[in-house]
DNA sequence: AACGCGTATGTAACCCGTTACATATATATA
DNA sequence: TATATATATGTAACGGGTTACATACGCGTT
């Protein structure tokens, strides 16, 4: 491999005045300027940016974690993230934690010994000591981690608030509500956003909410079983689009007409729910700016460590399909 | 930062032998080594990777090209070569190319720069002069690039005359074939597949072949014209799930009866194909499998680049479901 | 007694950019 | 003319592990 003393040698300066070309920093004559291009042509020279990272401390080098990329919200989340990266120079690393903390942890400390320069977590199980004290920049995405830690996330409150609004608008008189887990920050945003919509309702009954676990077969059993003992229901506000998939299933297998019986309505705006048959009615998150923003702010984090940086919450919109 | 000679100096030893014993290699005595322990916990030693890296030229990270990782084949791929990635201790880079060479170019110069260990590539765009003498281990996965590269991929051509066969054995008369894109090696065997099984059938007709590009929307548009100017066709193999969920789209704005009157297979058993309604019959991929094998590979390649590596073909499934 | 080998540990060079500091010339200001 | 400043370039230390090589002790063999 070349180095810089190779370049150095051909051009007849020493590595010093090579870094200065290489950097664009400090004085270097035009004409020696010159010589040193024409060296590392001739080269193919690259520098490396191994020995950079120790020197420098920095690796260029930025992380996203989320519980499975294999969920579908997370891909554009993904995407977002590492086409930022991308353009500001860093190079992109995901990891999968499914949502278990040692695994967090030890990804955690393997990238600091990488001298990674920035992370972005999407957990609901880092905790508040975890994050606290950490040199290297965190945010938080999607989910939040504590008050203390920069988040972008959307407006899970109020639009779960106009979920439920716009079921009522439709004519529905009994709603009910499919959650997340809750130990996910949106979850049980959303579910309060549910409850402060239904809660004075005279129909209300708290039979009508149960608790699942953002994936499709879960939703799927739940509804079913929610439906069969609660046949009055005629909207379901589901905490996410994935759950919803979960119960336009479970609504074909009852024979139960979408939207014409029950109108359904998800949360997330991933393409999937414009495939299914009825397609979803959703609250849509603007997915890939959540992640775009994310990485812009983590990268000022890291390149500008003194600009005042605030969280972002950004809104929800719904789209309305043939679920509702 | 603590640093090996911070522990070494608690330890009262030398840096030679902290490293020893961080490695476990060389001769230490018992009691040195508690001591040297003790230092590294008592100071939450961590060595530095980076450092590491730079003298080793190695730097214990692989990366994969895909095209995006919006296209929901992808994550299932991503998410097996991280696993294993992670199981022998290497990081995972994730890198989406949107099938532009200059952009893995530039992936892959900026990758060697950072002593990437190796490489999958999920590329139709790749040449053969750019992947050979390649001083960095490459894999192909689910694309070839060039007989000389090791590639793991599945028996595209066979399991494109099987589904044909199926659909055949399904009692359609008239089958028609949404292709892929021509540069994509996998497309072309798959497209292969169906001519050999259809070129003799006194019904043939190239009329009944369609280009895709592997998208839900072209195909969706694709098939409309197709059916109205083919209204005979009762039967369609489709080269990828995506445009499979494109195809029973069109079906049902034409309020063609699936299965009845048309039936649709599709290839690559994504997840999608379950959820669509009705739910797509497919030729399935072990995907999982797949991008579990190249990083095992890759990583054979890279700890004992000695050993005598094959490609591999892995077989295709099919999984009957509502559309056929 | 001499030699060989396994065990144990330390010194210093090495990996390769970066940059603080030293040196030197030329131009500008006082 | 003396001093300050911009320009130009080089030397060597530095970042933090790794390891070749040197040194030294203990024990067994001849």
């Amino acid at each position: 491999m070349t180095t810089i003393r190779d370049v150095a040698k051909l051009a007849n300066v020493s590595v010093a005045t090579v870094s200065r070309v290489i950097n664009n920093n400090g004085y270097v004559n035009e004409s020696t300027m010159q010589r040193v291009r024409q060296a590392i042509e001739q080269l193919n020279y690259r520098p490396n940016d191994v020995a950079r990272s120790l020197f420098k401390g920095k690796s260029k080098m930025i992380a996203l974690f989320v519980p499975d990329i294999m969920n579908p919200f997370f891909p554009e989340l993904a995407r977002a993230v590492e086409d930022i990266s991308n353009k500001h120079g860093y190079t992109f690393i995901l990891c999968n934690t499914d949502n278990q903390n040692d695994k967090e942890i030890t990804y955690l400390n393997a990238l600091l010994q990488k001298s990674i320069d920035g992370i972005i977590l999407v957990s609901s199980t880092m905790t508040t000591s975890q994050v606290k004290d950490m040199k290297v920049p965190l945010i938080a995405l999607d989910r939040k981690i504590n008050p203390n830690l920069i988040s972008v996330t959307v407006n899970n409150y109020e639009g779960a608030r106009q979920a439920v609004q716009y079921l009522k608008k439709q004519g529905c008189k009994r709603i009910a509500h499919i959650s997340g887990p809750e130990n996910i920050s949106n979850a049980r945003e959303r579910f309060r956003g549910y409850l402060d919509e239904v809660r004075d309702e005279e129909w209300f009954n708290s039979d009508f909410i149960c608790v699942g676990n953002y994936a499709v077969n879960d939703a799927f059993e739940a509804t079913k079983k929610l439906l069969q003992s609660n046949p009055e229901i005629d909207g379901i506000f589901v905490a996410n689009d994935l759950m919803g998939v979960g119960v336009l299933k479970a609504a074909e297998s009852l024979k139960i007409k979408i939207p014409n019986e029950l109108s359904v309505i998800g949360f997330d705006g991933i393409e999937l729910g414009n495939i299914t048959s009825p397609s979803l009615t959703t609250m849509a998150q603007p997915i890939y700016n959540i992640g775009k923003r994310a990485a812009e702010i983590l990268i000022q984090k890291i390149e500008h460590p003194n600009t005042v940086i605030k969280s972002e919450e950004h809104k929800v919109k719904l789209i309305t399909r043939e679920s509702t």
